[in-house]
DNA sequence: TTTCTTATTCGCACGACTTGCTAACTAGAT
DNA sequence: ATCTAGTTAGCAAGTCGTGCGAATAAGAAA
């Protein structure tokens, strides 16, 4: 995603309107690499900007996605998440806690689907599932068996 | 996922108890190649069982899951799909129809992520996003330009 | 600066998907 | 045949996201 700077020009290039809450939201994601959800942006909003609107949150996302200014990440576990790196990479996940993180990844064009030359392919996504270092800790801690997750922590294995 | 009747045999051996509605569904999802959504699932439980419930099919299906029989796959687009093959397998989703096809990657090895040094990985998803042959038929024929997608082959981008 | 046009915001209703709850029911053991 | 624990059906409710429309404000024009 570019600058909150740039992405001001860009916006009004394109007749949009400049608004405090597009601003806000242009500086929140800027540089953002924890893939927040929509709600997650608008909790962090509304501590700078008290009354904005889950709706406009939800509206400025989508547009910045339509300008090719971010991504949707879509690996289970409810809700949506905003990824505003446009570099070529990847994602892993922690099973445990829900955590995503950047990773970049050396070898994808090696990759060979097989069984599928009807299909014209434009990108590859890879995910990895694993488990963060602070969530191993904690399970070396607790009993060894499979420990009890929050619903905020259940993540539906996407393959 | 295992056959009907090895499944029945798992289920007694859990004190599960083997019902009509169990039955069929371990018929419907057995060797089954669509991913199909829960609704479509029981779109077709019904048509053989009028009256079974859909939350029977969201039971079970959870069910199966929990027991490794079967993977939730997530690429965006709402609905949550099932997978009962359990081989070492990947994903292609057409963008434009949506439709998900099983794909084996040769390959997956040499991908090597880099800077999650403190995560221990145990699992890796790579799914392809493209056109299969019939969409790119279409898109041939109508204009150009891209053209409307109706809301059911609305699909998310994932990475 | 004031006026005007049009994009934007907000908030509620609604839709899609999934799960919680529970009374009625039934598979399977005794 | 009886009993009991696991199941089912179905509706309510929860979560996530969008449609809609009235009120509002940005930015252009006078």
């Amino acid at each position: 995603m570019q600058s909150p700077t740039e992405l001001a020009a860009a916006y009004r290039s394109q007749g949009r309107k400049l608004t405090p809450q597009r601003q806000l939201l242009f500086q929140l994601m800027h540089g953002n690499d924890k893939h927040p959800t929509a709600e997650a942006l608008f909790a962090e909003a509304s501590a700078q900007m008290p009354g904005i609107s889950l709706r406009t949150v939800y509206q400025t996302l989508n547009e910045l996605a339509e300008m090719g200014e971010l991504q949707f990440i879509d690996i289970g576990g409810g809700a949506t998440r905003f990824d505003p790196n446009l570099d070529d990479h990847h994602h892993v996940v922690c099973v445990d806690c829900g955590q995503i993180r950047d990773v970049h990844v050396s070898g994808t064009a090696a990759l060979k689907p097989v069984g599928i030359e009807d299909f014209t392919i434009n990108e590859v996504g890879v995910v990895f599932h694993g488990v963060c270092s602070t969530c191993e800790k904690s399970r070396a801690k607790s009993n060894k068996t499979a420990h009890a997750k929050s619903p905020a922590q259940q993540a539906k294995v996407s393959k």
